[in-house]
DNA sequence: TCTTGAACCTCTAGTGGCTAGAGCTTGTAG
DNA sequence: CTACAAGCTCTAGCCACTAGAGGTTCAAGA
């Protein structure tokens, strides 16, 4: 296998700037390159990829999949830090659904008490005027 | 009242820098300035600034927000389009909900699945390397 | 072999919403 | 008067891409 930037980004499903962004910032390493300056790949590379792909579609920082991916490089080492890394990323996402349901719900409450007419009677209007109106984890 | 941006950002609870962003950006009109070149503001800027803020932490986007104001500026005009921008937003607020929910259910099955052991028996890594273990939204 | 269009290359700047200095000026209290 | 806090403008950075611009290479077709 020894395929272009275009090919690898078809069978990775990642776009071609993007690819030369990750070997940019060091994710991929500086591939070889034909006599025309044109990179080649192969099936390791593609490989890695999907891995990066992948990690980052479950939102993992590119910092914390530079992490991952080092720990693939020593296959006897403990799992313990790729749990962890794991972990926190699940506990971000969980606070981050928790505090998107306390929004949620103020626009909930603030569209359900819109009555539809003049924007000098506007409840939503109002609410966003006042934050006194607003309970729960958004109030301060 | 004749107020600093220091005094403003206390009062409101932004930024000095972002209150200078914010003008920079339009939301707030250019300040008056003193002999020393020093911006100062009124009560109607201290609203106008509690109205950016509290939107802005509802999680409305710079350019709702933008709308929002203009629409205040008509109180007689109907509150359709208020109502408008604030069902959008909830709708994507919703959608974002969804979406994180789905990783989260994702990374809680990996990291249940996930022995303990060495990197080459991880499952969290395993998974991460293949796609075609997930499954969901996020998968495809 | 030549032509042409697609794909490849590097480089720069932009996206959104701030945020952080650097270096200078103003204001106020002691 | 002095010193320090707060004000000012300007530039660049954060994060993860993304979008051109302008030039080169490759490959298919005539």
């Amino acid at each position: 296998m020894n395929i272009s930037i275009g090919e690898l980004a078809k069978r990775t499903q990642v776009k071609v700037p993007t690819v030369r962004y990750y070997e940019q910032i060091g994710l991929l390493a500086s591939a070889p390159r034909t006599d025309g300056n044109q990179r080649r790949y192969g099936k390791a590379e593609v490989d890695r990829l999907n891995f990066i792909r992948h990690s980052r579609e479950l939102g993992f920082e590119i910092e914390d999949i530079r992490e991952l991916l080092a720990m693939t490089a020593e296959p006897q080492a403990s799992c313990h830090q790729v749990d962890s890394i794991a972990r926190n990323h699940l506990a971000e996402v969980t606070r981050r659904i928790e505090s998107l349901q306390a929004l949620q719900a103020e626009l909930e409450r603030m569209i359900a008490e819109c009555g539809r007419g003049r924007i000098c009677d506007c409840q939503i209007v109002e609410a966003l005027a006042d934050h006194g109106k607003c309970m729960g984890e958004h109030a301060h």
